[in-house]
DNA sequence: GTGAAAGCGCTAACAG
DNA sequence: CTGTTAGCGCTTTCAC
């Protein structure tokens, strides 16, 4: 029934290693041989059997995308679907295929990574996600198995290869920019607090804040999940505060959606009352009410890079791998405005 | 290097054909050599080639995932995150891997799906779109190559097996809805015209308007694309209307989003001059400003149903299944409104 | 430049 | 209940 390299070979009149090297395209057989082959490849509708391939040949042509266990809010963030965009983008490129790794909690994520690897089903790793004590990048690191960090990891962070923005930076300069345009009581909303990009770009603001002369109590800082209560839990916790602060810096443009909907019930308007500015630019950011002021952290060149990378990691093992700094950019939207009953700033 | 089941026979003082069993955990084989089997293979930390069982087996306990181009807008919507939830719930209970099918353009998906197919990669497909003379459909049906596919076919209704929700009946839903709040002119935005959804959804709507007495000109009905300039478009399509719409059914929530941030810039406000109904119940439709009254259209068991579906048809490949229809429900929330001042349709 | 033959790591009759 | 043996479909030395 399923016709095989012997067939193509038979019809051929050649050998089947022959027809083993047309496929893939080795010099050592002339143009003719290649033409006769391909030409009953095609009669024959012949496909090669990929598993047989991977097994005589110890490659897989497919990288593993390891994403957030399927329960955690954070799947839903647009964020993955625009990476894993990148990724597809050069990988289809260089004819690899990508293996969906996920599971319902960080446990079955694990153990699906290890059949995964040890099953030899994939060549390498990108990990969409890490967080503190993550023995998935334990695992790869003990076994030298090839994978990439779309995020900066927690620790090793010279023997691990990773992708990722400079957070400090991009936080210091939002911070800076509310700053400049008159805002000095300024509060901070993260997600997850065990989440390095978090921890980072919490730093960048209470760095700038400081360097400018203005303090941040701890009040004025808050970690909430992803889902409405979060944003009402932050809320009530900001109205409890005796001067409400005059803009907030929001690590995640859901988070920021999240937040100016239950601003607004308590009939506090954004950008009029509280400027806002998040991160990550989503792809409903400039179709949001109002469009948010965000910063853009090119996330589709994120998973470009880490595909890019881990692929030749694969096909070069020998060369050294540096990580990579993707760039980012504010995008100033509707969310954010000057205040303007600080006449002295200016100055 | 690589330790395999001959290495795990050997010290387990066994043949490999024994290991093989155990490893499919073959009721022939007695607990005590399991046991016995088991703990060599914990100590030498084996983990099967899945490769060479795939070939050997003809089997790869993996299933394909099929998604729309990644260049296309639509790969964004959150749809695809929580379809995919879905589908990992079951299939990871059942242990079957998933394969991500995509690419670029419309051709390159095509391919990547026919060599993944051929290459015994998979061993069934989920397809996530679907759209008219859909030639990957034709191929996974001439082939007789096992698929489900989430959404409704175009034609061979009765060969195919789908999941999908009864579009028209809740369109219907959603505009008796709005016309019990007194909404007489009702206007229609749509994603892609070519989209079965769509033309589902928009019949529904017209049925019902036309069942109640009312009137819809072509000029208020609307297709229009995923982004800001789509839904900028849109609207000043109806502000050129000598009348305003009081009510707008949406396809996606992702269109109103975008629709209600463009109101607002013409300071049309949602819903004290316009309601808003749109499908989905997107995962950010509660944290929208204001919180989208949208169809909930079970999104995560959509995918849970094709998982299942799809895995029962590899199991049993001679039972007949059939397709699923999951209910959805209207979920009130802040973009709609009774419209007051038509007292007399409150009679 | 091409062929013959061994083998990748596992499973599946067939025997016993 | 367990072992022997012959593949699964491809690649890869090693010859010629």
């Amino acid at each position: 029934m399923t016709i095989t390299i012997k067939d193509v070979a038979k019809k051929a009149n050649v050998a089947p290693s022959t027809v083993s090297r047309v496929i893939s395209n080795s010099p050592r057989i002339s143009e003719r041989t290649k033409r006769k082959v391909r030409k009953v490849m095609d009669e024959l509708n012949y496909h090669p059997n990929l598993n047989a391939r991977s097994l005589a040949n110890r490659s897989t042509k497919s990288i593993g995308l390891v994403l957030p266990p399927a329960l955690d809010t954070s799947f839903h963030n647009p964020f993955f679907a625009e990476v894993i965009r990148g990724v597809t983008a050069y990988s289809n490129q260089k004819e690899y295929s990508l293996y969906f790794i996920t599971g319902n909690n960080e446990k079955e994520v694990e153990q699906t990574v290890i059949k995964t690897v040890r099953g030899r089903r994939v060549d390498g790793i990108i990990l969409l996600y890490s967080k503190e004590n993550d023995t998935i990048i334990d695992y790869l690191n003990e076994n030298k198995f090839p994978f990439v960090l779309v995020g900066k990891p927690y620790h090793s962070i010279e023997d691990i290869t990773y992708i990722d923005n400079d957070n400090y930076a991009a936080s210091r300069e939002v911070t800076d920019y509310l700053i400049d345009h008159g805002h000095q009581k300024i509060a901070f909303i993260g997600g997850d607090r065990n989440l390095l990009v978090t921890k980072n770009r919490l730093r960048g603001f209470q760095d700038t804040m400081l360097l400018n002369g203005f303090t941040v109590s701890d009040e004025e800082i808050i970690f909430t999940s992803f889902t409405r209560d979060g944003g009402r839990n932050a809320v009530s916790q900001l109205l409890e505060l005796e001067e409400l602060p005059s803009a907030i810096v929001v690590t995640d443009d859901v988070l920021a959606l999240g937040i100016i909907s239950v601003l607004q019930e308590h009939t506090i308007s954004v950008p009029s009352d509280i400027s806002i500015v998040s991160f990550n630019n989503a792809i409903f950011a400039e179709l949001a009410n109002p469009p948010l002021t965000s910063v853009d952290i090119n996330i589709y060149q994120l998973g470009y890079e880490a595909s890019k990378n881990i692929i030749s990691k694969i096909e070069e093992p020998d060369e050294i791998e540096k990580s990579i700094i993707v760039p980012h950019k504010l995008i100033v939207r509707g969310t954010s405005v000057k205040k303007e009953n600080l006449e002295l700033v200016s100055s």
